[in-house]
DNA sequence: TAAATAGGTCACTAGGTCAC
DNA sequence: GTGACCTAGTGACCTATTTA
């Protein structure tokens, strides 16, 4: 996965003290958040625009930004990350992504497939967050990507997470973190990151204050809520991963995620995740996120649940992209209702290779991207088996690309040489 | 169930080491406790107060919060835990859950149901502990959410448990750990747990002193006592289920749980655990609990052990919260008294599919408090059952329920996505 | 057999270092 | 003062064991 820094939007080094953030911003933060009354004040009014290369010019902007985008010694956090929360935040990308000028190309190339998925979703799809919508909308990228493009992630994850999710650690490495790369030159990303700071200005500093819902209005739940499981109110900060989402959320546009319609209706489907999500939530102690699997992680894809699933009441509708299902999902152990439809099931499709979620690319947009390209065991891209998704789950989208892992692996690597 | 770490307050991961705490305190102790003395002393004088944010900037005061709550190599332990040991860790979730901020919703949301029950209960409810009061007292939560709402939990498990215990291993899931999920602010613990040292502190090094008891004085018995079998009189450690209850007693707030009115007077009802606890003390040998039932366990109940149960003379009364039956409880031998009272047996109906303790949920409560849904079996997501989470909260999340288990199993989960 | 934990593994980050 | 690099931890995830 690639993040950039969110204050300078030089590639991120990784997660460091609330944002990503590049090694520059990081050291600076670390050395200048002691002793803010340091730094001499702006030149510019306080209104310097921070990017790479501008980055040292004005500390008193950058320590700003710094700050905007979330970053507080509060809020710095240690160890390896969840596969979830690796997954959000390729999600997140993704949505960059597509914001930026990905999207063109996705949406060129997936437009039919997209168009199908949102008729099997029911109309949902369309519905939430406009997937499949010719332009656009912010947060409706990650939509579009995941669940709106049927070739747009490797139909192995979902065929072998979603009967096999062990498959999925067959292939170890699940990693959020950037490999370092040389930054392209500069000039495209200074309009990116100016505005991302926009939206994760809410996390931000101060602490991450109660923050201002930019979704919900009344309800506590936020649009984004769902991920959280039902239990946990408010977290303080994005000190865990879990709290990383309730932070994030701001930060980030709206990920509109769309699942498989689930009998509620009113969701879409997003393979993508799905795929993911269902190696953790159908068989919900799958090896992938298993024991792991957050709980709120159930109320993630409800889709993935199955018919069962039923949605959050008087939240999840709310949401028009993600859904979660207030039915837990069982593991495997055997006597609890059947979580998982059968619809999910069906979809699932045994795969001879073990699923490797390694994007062994540059970034793991370019790897489901990539993964788009034929070459599955069967089916053809173009081609979405009616039998798969019944109700035109993900399943739909499925993609291919058995060879295609995802990798989330943080491989911070020095610089590696990247294209686009 | 869901648990907080009671080092940092973070959702647990499990029971490690003698306490539940989060895979980072269980790691951090696992690692450290080994080598104390590499530790670094406290630069805040051995003061700081440990939580989520800051767990890691002070390794001392870190590994001395861990060894206060009673975590030690020595108390240690395989294996499965049982269902009393989930039980009793529910109630005391519960417990914390009300004295936090979800008695609120509790209160509002079955306040009609409670005073029907308190009806029931021969009006012992009301005055026991103030359940069914608007305002939640601290201790009486528990009551409340269990004993005090018809409609908390489902009717499910008071039906199959009481008629037909059997049929609650018929979902085998009975398990107690929690799903990892956001952990509510911080705070709340740390003064309880520093406590509870006491048992364990053996097994520590630096410094656990003895730690004052909070509750016994004198007399051997202390006022949880009644948590311990009779016999046994004293547990190095919380190496058995058994001898947690022991040693957790004092770790957790006065677990008041209001059972069924008995001739004693002033006690509460308490459904959702009655409908376990009827499970395993009623046909005392159930499948359930069966022989694993500790000796405790009989008094843990003893509303639940019908009328004939007396509440323990000096020592009860004292205890706000908990009641426990003097007389112990015979396992399978049918001879006992009939522990189900009148009232609580008229709750129970038959009930067609196997009930299932699991709760998918995301927590054992959320798991209750959907299940306060009224049986039905289907119930659309949308709607929000006017029992369930009227001020739509998680609860909402509540889930469904009649297929909604309560789940004791431990599903650890993991970093959740969440937002908040 | 299933549930649950002690330990181990290793992805990741806070800090420290030091050539610029 | 910067930021690429290192290192000591940290903690998510996995697995061998253990117990109900
Ligand atoms: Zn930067
Ligand atoms: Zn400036
Ligand atoms: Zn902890
Ligand atoms: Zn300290």
């Amino acid at each position: 996965m690639n993040q950039q820094c969110k204050v300078c939007g030089e590639p991120a080094a990784g997660f460091h003290f609330g944002a990503f953030t590049c090694e520059g911003c990081k050291s600076f933060f670390g050395r200048t958040n002691n002793n803010q009354s340091a730094i001499s004040e702006c030149k510019n009014n306080g209104e310097c625009v921070i990017n790479k290369k501008n980055r040292t010019s004005c500390k008193a902007c950058r320590l700003k930004k710094c700050i905007m985008v979330g970053m507080s010694k509060s809020s710095s956090r240690y160890g390896r990350r969840s596969n979830w929360f690796k997954i959000h935040c390729l999600m997140d990308d993704m949505n960059n992504q597509n914001n930026l000028n990905n999207i063109s190309n996705i949406t060129n190339l997936n437009l039919n497939n997209m168009s199908a998925l949102s008729g099997l979703s029911g109309g949902a799809a369309a519905a939430a967050g406009g997937a499949g919508a010719a332009t656009p909308t912010p947060g409706a990228g990650a939509a579009a990507f995941f669940g709106g493009g049927a070739g747009l992630y490797p139909t192995s994850l979902l065929q072998g997470h979603f009967l096999s999710p062990e498959r999925l650690l067959a292939s170890p490495t699940l990693s959020w973190q950037v490999k370092k790369r040389k930054a392209s030159a500069g000039g495209d990303d200074s309009g990116r990151h100016s505005r991302s700071s926009a939206e994760d200005s809410a996390g931000s500093s101060a602490g991450d204050a109660p923050a201002a819902d930019d979704d919900s209005g009344s309800r506590p739940a936020s649009a984004l809520s769902f991920l959280r499981p039902p239990s946990s109110q408010q977290s303080p900060s994005p000190f865990s991963d879990k709290d990383y989402y309730q932070t994030h959320r701001r930060l980030s546009a709206t990920v509109t995620l769309a699942l498989p319609a689930s009998p509620v209706g009113g969701q879409t489907s997003s393979p993508a995740l799905a795929a993911a999500a269902a190696a953790a939530a159908a068989p919900f102690a799958s090896p992938l996120f298993g024991p792991y699997a957050p709980a709120s992680a159930r109320f993630l894809y409800p889709g993935l649940a199955g018919a069962a699933a039923a949605v959050r009441p008087g939240v999840a509708p709310a949401q028009p992209g993600l859904l979660y299902s207030p039915v837990p999902v069982r593991a495997g152990a055997g006597g609890d209702l059947l979580l998982c439809s059968p619809a999910l099931a069906g979809v699932a499709v045994e795969q001879d290779q073990p699923i490797d979620l390694s994007v062994k690319s540059p970034s793991a947009i370019t790897a489901l991207r990539c993964a788009s390209s034929p070459g599955s065991p069967s089916r053809s891209p173009g081609a979405t088996p009616p039998g798969l998704c019944p109700d035109d789950r993900p399943c739909g989208d499925a993609v291919k690309a058995a060879t295609c892992p995802l990798d989330l692996t943080n491989k911070r690597g020095a610089e590696v040489p990247q294209s686009g």
